[in-house]
DNA sequence: TACCACTAGATAGTATCACTAAGTAGCGCG
DNA sequence: CGCGCTACTTAGTGATACTATCTAGTGGTA
């Protein structure tokens, strides 16, 4: 992937994903073909792997088993009430952003 | 600085400062005024002088000395050829970024 | 059976970047 | 002389995305 885009991805990432299940739960190899079909294409498996510990472990998401029909069980990630809370900030702290830097051209 | 903040800046902030620095060759000191004057007034100095010192390692800045009437001399900041490149580098991948992150709304 | 492709997730180590905190240094003013 | 402003430097920290590799289950196929 483009170095620019990596870090520009920093802090928008967690984000992303956490939008992505607030509107439907789900679990990692999911997010990971959601992501690709929304044009986040090159983003590592490995990656959002390890995003998903790490909101869980800020405890950010709640987290289900579930069965596969086709391989490893499945950890079913859905966003809690800190959750929602962590991705209103997040919007309006992109909103913010998003409009300091039009600004600047 | 909120803790989202901070992470979103990541790898936009160097594209801020080309960009303040293509419209007009200035020194440090000067870049931190310019940035509160546009909203990003939580930035710290430091932030911005370790930022100045990789961009010319980078090879994206030159650099001139210039005696200054009250302190020590500034280092003048001038975007040169690469510098430019990679400036455009940085407003087409978050232009691109920018339009993904909108379609997710 | 042996192998491969796909699904699903975990882990170890690396690089980059913004941050805090503290310091150096020159100048003018009361 | 001390204070405030200008101007830049440095050491160390934390967060995040990356690469690369690994484990594991299922079904298809030569």
């Amino acid at each position: 992937m483009a170095k620019q885009e990596t870090e520009m991805l920093k802090g928008i990432l967690e984000g992303v994903v956490l939008h992505a299940l607030s509107n439907e739960s789900t679990h990692g190899y999911e997010i990971v073909s959601w992501l690709r079909e929304k044009g986040f294409g090159d983003i590592a498996e490995g990656t959002v792997y390890a995003l998903l510990v790490r909101i869980e472990q800020k405890g950010l998401v709640d987290v289900a088993k579930a069965p596969s029909e086709k391989g490893p069980s499945r950890k079913i990630y859905s966003v809690n009430q800190k959750g929602n809370q962590y991705l209103e900030d997040f919007w309006s702290t992109w909103g913010a952003l998003r409009l300091r830097i039009e600004n600047l051209k």
